[in-house]
RNA sequence: GGCUGGAUGGCAGAGUGGUGAUGCAGCGGACUGCAACUCCGUUAACGCCGGUUCGAUUCCGACUCCAGCCUCCA
């Protein structure tokens, strides 16, 4: 397998340190909001990464942390008027519904920061003792940016040319403008924990580095997030560990692409976010999740409602070839670390390059032309090519649901309505009385509902009028 | 200004040194009472300028434009 390596800008072959296990960290949320589209792609991309990898023979242990202290949850907090702890804890409890409706699977492990508070303040100290951080008069600590050699390898920066002030804050209890904070004192009646150097609170980027050793050992080999934390986060998560255990700290560094509206980066700062629950009032969560593995992981994708529209049409021709599948599709077993037929080989060919989703939906498209081709010949292979689809499809999450809970939608229709007006338009049709009959699918179609006539009788599905 | 990445047919979106991506849309045909679904066929692309090569959309260089990061952000 290649995976792309944000670090060395370049696909490398996929090198376990421990012999088919995988171990990887991704960076979760920071639970102050609910999560928009662009958590949603984060979280769908390594939920296919880790899914496929599993499929492909590896034992994953995946860790995502939840970021459940910090400046902007103290802020919510206190706008709302409730407790940080009923704050986060919403929005825990939101965040696992919405992934659950995109059908992202719970990562192995889902530390949190406050549970996390001892191993920080052991990094710190360890930090301290080596020289690479510092307390300060104010009671903050400060990471001491200029000891670490590496500082600006994954971003290829180089910190002299990072002119101090431009557009770093520039702080007098700080040695240098790049020093960034590890501990944060407490202001009075703010959230506290106690440390050697007074109460506060961990800042932002130890709590991963603490946090992803502390679960999967000071060298793991893949470490995931959005495309805004290469710099600084994840810059100074290396600088951390690194200066901490001596040790390489990640083997892999994998970064998502941005979602944008209107060609303009989706951000909870600039406002701009649709949150995944508002768009699943409207849409069906495998749609928006088909959308965002339409494209491959590292690219930018752009969200309208005509993409998904047109996500829907797509995943509508999956469906509609296993629809009414008789005798049912055979359970397939895929063993992709080998694969049996043509279309697995293929599909894992495609999820081996570094995960190359669209290519491995081109092998699902041409699976389904097969299938329709079987079908409409009887060939006796239609329950195997149905079974492999949904298991292929099943690999990145979709296919998930009953064809004709998809096709149908989960509208409040009347169902023996629909069925009697299709019987009264079959008497019409042998009486040939075909303005009757051609009435009657008119009244259907203008409650959105298409017939579709075929030698085994007449089926129907909605069409969405979201397309 | 610095660092990354990108520019593919009407749209979305992979990929490749010489032949078909795929989906949607279009066109022709089959099926159908007519449709829808489905099938068969088909139109159509590689930002711009140079270079390497027998041959470049694919490799190299310049240029133009776009996006992300450089500030909390997935």
């Amino acid at each position: 397998m290649q995976l792309y390596n944000t670090l060395t800008r370049r696909k490398e072959p996929l090198a376990p340190r421990e012999p088919g296990h995988i171990s990887m960290y991704v960076c979760g949320m920071t639970v102050y909001d609910y999560c928009h589209l662009g958590h949603a792609r984060v979280m769908v991309a390594f939920d296919v990464i880790s899914r496929y990898l599993r499929e492909r023979g590896y034992n994953v242990t995946y860790v995502r942390n939840i970021t459940d202290i910090d400046d902007k949850i103290l802020k919510r907090a206190a706008d709302n008027g409730e407790s940080i702890e009923a704050l986060t804890e919403r929005m825990i409890a939101a965040m696992h519904e919405d992934e659950a409706r995109l059908g992202v699977l719970p990562p192995d492990r889902e530390p949190r920061a406050t549970g996390h508070v001892d191993a920080i303040i052991a990094m710190i100290r360890v930090l301290i003792d080596k020289g690479y951080a510092y307390p300060a008069a104010n009671g903050d600590v400060y990471y001491r940016v200029r000891e670490f050699a590496d500082y600006g390898k994954l971003n290829n920066r180089d910190p002299d040319d990072m002119r101090s002030g431009a557009r770093v804050d520039v702080d007098d209890h700080k040695e240098d403008p790049l020093d960034f904070v590890l501990w944060k004192a407490a202001k009075p009646d703010e959230a506290r924990w106690p440390s050697p150097w007074g109460d506060g609170r961990p800042g932002w980027h130890i709590e991963c580095s603490a946090m992803s050793t502390g679960c999967l050992g000071n060298t793991f080999d893949i470490h995931g997030g959005g495309p805004d934390l290469t710099f600084p986060h994840h810059e100074n998560e290396i600088a951390q560990s690194e200066a901490a255990t001596g040790q390489t700290y990640v083997n892999t560094w994998m970064h998502a692409g941005a979602v944008r509206v209107d060609e303009e980066k989706m951000s909870k700062s600039l406002g701009n976010f649709f949150t995944i629950r508002d768009v699943l009032v409207e849409h069906d969560p495998e749609v928006v999740r088909y959308l965002l593995v339409a494209s491959h992981y590292r690219s930018p994708i752009n969200y309208s409602v005509d993409s998904l529209s047109e996500a829907r049409r797509s995943l509508t021709r999956l469906y509609t070839a296993l629809e009414n599948i008789d005798p049912e599709p055979e359970p397939v077993s895929l063993s992709l670390a080998e694969p049996s037929s043509g279309h697995a080989r293929r599909f894992a060919e495609a999820m081996d390059d570094d995960f190359n989703t669209p290519e491995a939906l081109a092998v699902l498209f041409e699976l389904t032309r097969e299938l329709n081709r079987a079908r409409a010949n009887d060939t006796a292979d239609v329950p195997r090519l149905a079974g492999e689809l949904r298991a292929l499809g099943g690999v990145l999450g979709l296919l998930s649901q009953s064809p004709a809970t998809f096709l149908k939608g989960e509208t409040a229709l009347d169902e023996a309505n629909i069925e009697a007006q299709i019987a009264r338009r079959a008497e019409a049709k042998a009486a040939r009385d075909f303005a009757t009959a051609d009435s009657i699918r008119d009244e259907l179609a203008a409650q959105g509902i298409i017939l579709k006539d075929s030698r085994e009788g007449t089926r129907w599905v909605v069409q969405s009028s979201s397309g």
